[in-house]
DNA sequence: GAGCAGGCTAAACAGGCGTTCAATGCGAAG
DNA sequence: CTTCGCATTGAACGCCTGTTTAGCCTGCTC
């Protein structure tokens, strides 16, 4: 095998990057609870090496979540203005290599924890940027609670989303999981520009006798 | 103990039911990870009754899923004219009676299977309903592609509130998840109806230069 | 060449899991 | 009273989990 040195071999940050790597893969298409030999087979490695490199299984998710989290910085500039939330994720998607990085995001989500906070609040921020943005250019209407409509908009594309992933749970390969996602974006786009271009209510009543006791609070979305 | 001559039959106030409802509570608050022990021990009993009640873990799982769908169909009839769908599980989760219900039924969306699927069938079909009473009483405008719009808003209600959920986990009793319930209901609902009043859109021309090949499939929800 | 450091492995360990099994207790029937 | 049937128990089993431990084996340093 080869070792901790610097030999010739394709081998991008040596055994524990790749560990890394299989257990992002592993833990995005089997949930967290994948267990370590799963993971260490999947790297070519033994469940001792992973924690003899990370600690344990938690030093493990930790090192993949912040992998994962930087990958999702370094990537964001790629982003566009585009409104819809599942688009932005599909879009990162889009790149057969970030398959993975999707899967283990949505499986964070839907596990809860720190990353999932993480990421939601990014993608709450992503928003509001996108929101104002339209705004600023006059294609967005502009909202009484904008804080409050980031939020909601974010959870709505976030967690429909992972309702699809969870009701369609083509756990095959990475283009399985792309051709799904594609598929869904296909699938809401249609309903989500008509609902965006004409509401679903036929008079603004409801809205304009809406006493509006929701303070707009500040984008803190984490305390009840 | 009463020894019922039909073993399978539902006999409230049996050890059997009271496995059934301890499991649907621990199985709503810890997961469907939660071990047979606890469950044991939550119901007064050991885990070798529940095996021999229930043949196996699955098989209790089966026996909740079918306890909680027999009970959502006997609720249903409660169903108001509402027009969100995280407002109409809050209102089925009022009483707090229900609070464990509707917890189970999160956890079932969030881990998949076929009672998150028929689930999600069951809420579609009412917001179905819901939409084409709204729109046979001239309050909520007509879409090109009425089902695919109904499944998007199921979609996005439902996982809105998963999200919501697994962000807060206010794992305590009954009346913290309630609370918490509430506490969301209120948070969106603001955003909700201004997006349905006026929608997010200025214009309309991103709907109206839409092609629509979305041909508006059958409300078959589950297949890809 | 000798010695050391560390990546790496294989085996063992402790604990939890679902499940099985023999045995107990109690109520009903003969 | 005896006997049977069934709910119920507590202990045991086998499996899988994350983790620990002892040792090998390789490459670097002197």
């Amino acid at each position: 095998m080869r070792t901790g040195g610097a030999p010739g071999a394709v081998d991008p940050g040596g055994a524990s990057a790749q560990i890394r790597d299989a257990a992002v893969v592993r833990f995005g298409r089997d949930g967290f609870g994948a267990g370590l030999r799963t993971i260490a087979d999947d790297a070519g490695v033994t469940a001792g090496l992973i924690v003899h490199h990370f600690g344990s299984k938690e030093g493990l998710r930790r090192a993949c979540d912040a992998h994962v989290l930087a990958l999702l910085r370094t990537a964001k500039e790629e982003a566009l203005t585009d409104t819809d939330t599942g688009s932005l994720l599909a879009r990162t998607a889009g790149i057969e290599e970030f398959a993975p990085i999707v899967r283990y995001l949505l499986r964070s989500v839907q596990a809860g924890g720190e990353l999932a906070a993480t990421t939601a609040e990014h993608m709450i921020g992503d928003a509001a940027a996108y929101l104002a943005a339209g705004e600023a250019a006059g294609v967005i209407r502009s909202s009484r609670a904008p804080a409050a409509r980031t939020r909601f908009l974010a959870y709505q594309g976030l967690g429909s989303l992972l309702v699809w992933f969870t009701l369609h749970p083509d756990n095959g390969d990475d283009a399985r999981f792309t051709a799904s996602l594609r598929e869904y974006v296909r699938t809401i786009t249609f309903p989500a520009v008509e609902l965006f271009c004409q509401g679903l209510f036929v008079d603004r009543s409801m809205l304009d006798d809406h006493p509006l006791h929701v303070p707009d609070p500040p984008s803190d979305g984490a305390s009840a």
